[in-house]
This record gives structure tokens, sequence and C-alpha cells, in this order.
DNA sequence: AGCATCACCTGGCTGC
DNA sequence: TGCAGCCAGGTGATGC
């Protein structure tokens, strides 16, 4: 599932390929993907633009068109982008919902299989020169960071357990299920624990392990999961998933203490955790 | 306001 | 072996 690190490795990818490039053409085949506009007003309004910065607040991408237009991309939990160079050679994959074709004869695939990913145009832009709707998105850990106050003040007064908090964008931007687990476990607190119990330490622990595993995973590509749904734009696996302490490991050993990694339920939710290390 | 729950969707897995 | 039903999970809507 593309968190964070994942969608900056597809960004750093799009940046790469894509800024300075004309679009030519948008197809838009799957019926979900375009929710806000008709395909057909999509395609018009991306049509001869010129791309001219790849952005990404949290989990959202924003491509940076030369009318000032914004095209907004969230791969939510399956959407794959894929960078086609002779597309003549490559049929397309199941479940490809839109194509967009640029000026060089290449092709920018989403792929989709759970149809949660979305794709609209925009020209609302909030002061920070993004797209106005990432407002509601909390600081971003790569780019703003988060300093401990902050995460302090947001957690301060929540009676949700943390992970519930973590995972929420309003709170920090581009933290999913595999991350929050991961930073708990470095930050050694369990992610159930209600946020107003948290002491300034756990606080400034969680600040700082957030920091670090979100930069080393971005270092390795993200990760890909069993069923490899997460690939960056040339097709590769992330290399973060064997550096999993505790995600998808229950009943391995802790990597610091040797007793069996646990997957707790509180509420809806499932979290992995070693519950000897964490408190 | 803040928190919990549900809907959205498909493929893979579990258990009978 | 076959198949029903569960599970995954980010976000927005809805309900309490």
């Amino acid at each position: 599932m593309p968190e964070l690190p994942e969608v900056e490795t597809v960004r750093q990818g799009l940046e790469t390929i894509i800024v300075g490039r004309r679009i030519t053409g948008l197809d838009v085949s799957g019926k979900r993907t375009v929710r806000r506009q008709t395909a057909a007003e999509l395609g018009s309004r991306l049509s001869g633009r010129t791309v001219t910065a790849v952005r990404r607040r949290g989990k959202y991408l924003s491509l940076e068109l030369d009318d000032g237009q914004f095209l907004v991309i969230h791969l939510r939990m399956t959407g794959q982008l894929l960078h086609v160079t002779q597309p003549s050679l490559l049929p397309k994959a199941p479940h490809t919902h839109v194509v967009m074709t640029l000026d060089d004869g290449s092709e920018v695939r989403f792929v989709d299989q759970r149809t949660f990913g979305e794709w609209y145009v925009t020209d609302e832009a909030g002061e920070d020169g993004l797209p106005a709707d990432f407002s509601r998105l909390g600081p971003d850990p790569l780019s703003d960071g988060v300093p401990v106050r902050v995460l302090r003040q947001r957690l301060a007064n929540r009676r949700s357990p943390l992970k519930a908090a973590l995972t929420d964008q309003r709170v920090v931007a581009g933290i999913g299920n595999i991350y929050a687990d991961e930073i708990c476990f470095r930050a050694r607190v369990r992610p159930d624990r209600r946020c107003d119990t948290l002491t300034s330490e756990e606080t400034r622990r969680l600040a700082s392990a957030t920091a670090t595993i979100l930069r080393h995973a971005i270092r390795l590509r993200g990760s890909s999961l069993r069923d490899q749904s997460y690939r960056d734009l040339m097709g590769e696996i992330g290399g973060y998933q064997a550096r999993h302490q505790v995600y998808g490991r229950v009943g391995e050993p802790c990597p610091l203490c040797g007793s069996p990694v646990s997957r707790i339920r509180f509420g809806a939710r499932v979290a992995y955790c070693c519950e000897v290390c964490q408190q």
C-alpha cells in the first residue's frame, strides 16, 4: 500500500520523466478513477499542457501545469503509475484505467486493481502553491518536518489510540498502516496507547522515529508487500520490506528482545508490535 | 468537536 | 476440490 515513502519514490521518478513534457493525450477507460469531473473534461483540460513540477504532500501527488492547473493523483491502496517508453511493445496490464500520452511518445499508465485511486484536475491553489484541498492535511514529515511541539500539541487532547492518530492525515500527512507500526516500535510505544497518556519523552521519540523511518524507507524506495501491488514508475519493487521490524511479522522474534511479535486488535484495527518492548 | 463505523472494491486466502 | 465468506486498507460520509 503506497504510503509516504512509496509515493515519494513515484514522485521522484515522475519528476525525472515528465517535467518539461507536454501532455498530448489522455485515455480514461476505467469508470471510477475520474469522479470529480467527467473524463472528457479532464482530458480537455490536460491536453496540450506542459508539466512544470511534480510535488507531493502526504500521499497526494500534484503535477503542476504551465497554465496554473494541478493534476492531482492519489494511488489509494493499489494504484500504480508506470512509465512506458515504447507503448507498442507492452500491452496494457489488466486494470489499466488511465493512459496519459506524452510528447516524446511515451505513456504514463495508471493501473489500479481495486479502483480506489483517483485523478482530478483543479486550479485552486493554497498559500503553499499546492492544490487548495491539500490544506486539510497535516504537516508532511519530509518537506515540513514534524517538530516535537507540533506532535505534542496534536496528540495531547486525543483519547483515541496512538495508531489512529498517526494514520490520521490531518495530524501528520503520509503515514499509513505499515509505517505507523514501525514508528511505534522504534519509539517503543504501543500502537494502542491512548494519545493523552503519552509522556513528553515518548512523544519526542515518536517524532524522531517518524523522521528516521520514513527517510530510511525512501532511501530503499519504499516497501512492496507479498502482493507487490506497490511498484515504482519503472515497475521495480521496493526494498524496505526486508527492514520491517514488526509489520506483518507475527510470531517472529522481536529484533530487540526476542519475544514473539504480536498482532493486536483494538476497535476495528490491527497492529503489529512487541508487547515486551513497547509500553 | 471528536470519535467510531461504514462504504467503496477486488483478489487471495481460510475454513468448512 | 469447491465455494462462501473474510480480509486487506485510505479516505470521505455518516451517525452518535
